[in-house]
DNA sequence: TTCGATCCAGAC
DNA sequence: TCTGGATCGAAG
């Protein structure tokens, strides 16, 4: 027997068991089956699985299982797409539906179940012949009462506790069932009903001149006349009729209803196309421009790092660079870290293209996400602005891929597939020849070296736009505040400068580099700290119900009213936001603060609140986290603390010296951003670090110099890449066997690759979470194929659950810490 | 990962 | 002998 087959890649597997599998394509689904669509398939047990069709195959002899259903009408992936998610199985080590489940909004994905039919030409009494013994009886029973067609799901009820699988298995076995799939997708579309005239308006404004007496008919018609056609809820509303009046006019003939679908666009403030003029390029800004353009013009597809001090103007020529992609008929991708934080971002892009952009980001509902997709597919939007996975828009004719800040840790992302918006939009850009452009002020060091080595084009823009001053920057040292008795978190100097905006009416930001940034609770009198039961990890203290949590497996439990262990008084420690502002209502008394981090913006959307807040009132302080480093201008801001530069410098990864620079430029940048010339503060206690210093004196080149060196010296990424494998799993014991073995495994894989560098086990910072502990091996080489083909081998053979009890490994690329 | 098959211990 | 739970192995 021959027929078409087809290679598909399945959902729910693992890596090490992913790879295409040839499935035979039943007569009745040959036109609809074509790569790119989602299909159900058998695969393993009883239950279909969703998958994805890579490739047509020819014929073959093999025995093969029948493709159950297909999903989509029509090829939901491009052959980009599809090379891409292979793309990224080799690159970031996850499986292919992995990677297709990231380039899609979660309203398309699909949830497959079994559902049974009576086999072909079998009809109910005769049917029963062929079944053998109670099971199988009851399973037609229920077959039959759904009328031939049956989920397993109301199968199962029928039989109560008991399992239907062998009987069912039996009944497909004989022929007297066949196993098909039922599928749903998580969000559908919007289609609202609208009515049109069926005959010309002369003739509808005939009739409602003929019958007076029904007047709201009349209407209706009348309006019609007008418009032509109009949503139903639209027309009830403009002439008070109701749905039978629309009703009785369709069955007259006078009217016909169709369904038209809609789409669901979130909330942002809409402008026009071309809605404000281009604003204008300075030199510096105009050679960039064409830079770029001539970039994009040639044959070899190079990234270009546009690298720009705050304040330099590169949104400018973003807008410049789409303006000319559209006008060329091309789509455009811009991505930005965090959306929530660039509203004004999104005013400014929104009044130069209007309807044309479509916005993507994590807090649109499943809805609107999801429309926003087929707004994109369509063509209907051509410039799509969103964070990390809008770098998958299924745009056509992609012209051009900004990312702005491109240094970003949000670009990279933390779980399966672990990929970096970067290198998926390196890819994308090299298969469509459209241009790559990377937006900095402070630009991850790779870049900064590509550019220097000539594998990206380099465009600065050295000078602040209208030619505004950098804040001036003081540097406070908090070992001598601590020795002359300040053990608060804001120094004198700090102190007086705050003073002195507030008697100036200006506003400042305090800026707490600490993630999370919450209380630790101890007690005063045996040192007692609360510890997490699953993880090594200490409770958080959080004033909402008065309790205490674990911010890694979210563990909750009540504050004691005195130490469990010694019954002393308890005491709360670390520089929180809420500590900040209590010491500042006690050096400023009366004076309002706004306090910013976690806790105040849970909240979907008061992010926005609390900034509008912020400026509308002139709150003369706020405080807060990382959230208030980006994004957003205020005037009226002269002044920015950094209470503790150091935090984040000393955590051991290779890039905390380069967050910490980044960190720290980003939020001086806040200050003086118009006419009022702006300062600083640096809070520290290494007033000598030299990345502080040269984060204080905004000296990029300086920070980068150094760093750079620093790399080669220690051969950390752009000199090599480093491949980073997890193992965790409830037995310490397990997972230390297991990371021998993957170093073992990786050493003796890597034994012809001289560069290649195996470092480890060590555990992850937090060493157990949730009851699980984690170690990791790490991987230093040049990038090559075969280091990643090592990497894949050893996940392969140290990640059976059979050798290492209950342990589970998985690899990432170049990760964050 | 997911599922069915298989094996074993304890309950009836 | 029955049954639930743990364990193992295969997946087109």
């Amino acid at each position: 027997m021959s027929g078409m087959t087809a290679r598909i890649a399945v959902a729910d597997v693992t890596y090490w068991v992913d790879r295409p599998y040839t499935y035979a394509v039943p007569q009745r689904l040959a036109a609809k089956v074509k790569p790119g669509v989602r299909v159900a398939v058998p695969f393993g047990g009883s239950r279909p699985r969703e998958g994805v069709v890579l490739a047509l195959g020819g014929q073959t002899d093999r025995k093969l299982k029948n493709v159950l259903e297909v999903l989509d009408e029509e090829p939901l992936l491009s052959e980009t797409q599809l090379k891409l998610a292979l793309w990224m199985r080799e690159r970031f080590f996850c499986t292919v539906m992995d990677a297709v489940r990231a380039m899609l909004p979660a309203g398309l994905w699909y949830n497959v179940w079994p559902v049974y039919l009576l086999g072909e030409g079998l009809v109910p009494p005769a049917v029963y012949e062929k079944a053998k013994g109670a099971g199988e009886k009851l399973v037609l029973d229920a077959v039959i009462g759904h009328g031939g067609r049956c989920e397993l799901a109301d199968i199962e009820a029928v039989f109560g506790q008991k399992n239907p699988g062998p009987a069912l298995a039996s009944l497909v076995k004989k022929g007297v069932l066949r196993a098909e799939a039922g599928a749903s997708r998580r969000v559908s579309d919007r289609t609202i009903l609208q009515a049109e005239l069926a005959v010309s308006p002369e003739q509808a404004l005939a009739v409602a001149e003929k019958n007076v007496r029904a007047v709201r008919q009349g209407a209706v018609l009348r309006l019609l006349a007008d418009l032509g056609r109009a949503s139903v809820a639209d027309i009830c509303y403009f002439t008070g009729a109701g749905r039978d009046a629309i009703k009785r006019l369709e069955e007259k003939g006078l009217v016909t209803t169709s369904r038209r679908e809609v789409y669901r666009r979130p909330d942002y403030d809409g402008g026009e196309e071309g809605g404000k003029p281009l604003p204008q390029l300075n030199p510096e800004q105009r050679a960039a421009f064409e830079g770029i353009l001539a970039l994009a013009d040639g044959e070899e597809a190079r990234a270009a790092l546009l690298f720009g001090v705050t304040g330099s103007g590169k949104t400018t020529i973003y807008i410049h660079l789409i303006h000319q992609m559209l006008l060329r008929g091309k789509s455009a991708i811009f991505l930005v870290p965090e959306i929530a934080l660039t509203p004004q971002m999104l005013q400014t892009f929104s009044s130069h293209f209007g309807d044309k952009i479509a916005v993507l980001h994590s807090s649109l509902s499943m809805g609107e996400r999801y429309d926003e997709y087929k707004r994109i597919r369509a063509g209907d939007a051509r410039v799509v602005i969103g964070t990390r996975s809008a770098v998958f828009a299924p745009v056509s004719d992609l012209g051009i891929i900004i990312m702005d800040e491109e240094q970003e840790d949000t670009y990279k992302s933390e779980n399966s597939p672990r990929y970096h918006a970067r290198d998926v939009a390196k890819f994308l850009c090299a298969r469509s020849k459209a241009a790559l452009v990377l937006g900095s002020a402070t630009p991850d060091v790779c870049s900064r070296y590509y550019a220097e080595t000539g594998r990206y084009a380099l465009f600065q823009l050295p000078h602040r736009y209208n030619a505004m001053q950098l804040p001036q920057v003081q540097i406070a040292d908090m070992k001598r505040e601590l020795r002359a008795g300040n053990g608060t978190s804001i120094s004198s100097l700090l102190r007086r400068e705050l003073q002195e905006n507030i008697d100036r009416g200006e506003q400042s930001i305090l800026f707490l580099n600490r993630r999370g940034a919450s209380k630790v609770v101890a007690c005063g009198e045996c040192g007692y700290t609360y510890k997490c039961p699953n993880c090594t990890a200490s409770l958080t203290y959080h004033s909402v119900g008065d309790r205490l949590m674990c911010h890694y497996c979210g563990h909750v439990q009540r504050l004691d009213a005195v130490c469990p262990q010694c019954g002393g008084k308890l005491t709360f420690t670390g520089a929180g936001t809420q500590k900040v502002v209590d010491e500042l209502a006690e050096l400023f008394p009366g004076v309002p603060v706004l306090r910013m981090d976690t806790d105040a913006v849970a909240p979907v959307g008061s992010h926005r609140a609390l900034f509008e807040q912020f400026r509308a009132q002139r709150i003369p302080i706020l405080v807060g986290t990382q959230m208030v480093t980006k994004g957003l201008n205020f005037e009226n801001v002269t002044l920015v603390g950094v209470l503790s530069a150091d935090q984040s410098l000393y955590s051991s990864d290779h890039r905390a010296g380069e967050r910490t620079f980044s960190l720290i430029t980003q939020v001086i940048g806040r200050s003086g951003r118009f006419e009022k010339p702006g300062r600083a503060v640096i809070q520290t206690f290494t007033p000598e670090n030299q990345i502080i210093l040269q984060a204080a004196r905004q000296d990029y080149d300086g920070f980068y110099e150094g760093e750079i060196g620093l790399r080669r010296l220690t051969g950390a990424p752009p000199f090599s890449d480093l491949y980073v494998l997890t193992a965790s799993g409830s037995d310490e014991h397990e997972v230390l066997r297991c990371c021998a073995d993957i170093r073992e495994e990786m050493a003796r894989l890597t034994r012809d690759m001289p560069a290649a560098r195996v470092l480890g086990p060590a555990p992850l910072p937090v060493a157990k979470v949730n009851g699980a502990w984690r170690y990791r091996v790490t991987v230093k080489s040049p990038a090559s194929k075969e280091i990643r083909a090592a990497v894949g081998r050893v996940l392969l053979l140290t990640n059976d659950g059979k050798r290492y009890k209950g342990v589970s490994v998985y690899a990432d690329f170049d990760p964050l810490d």
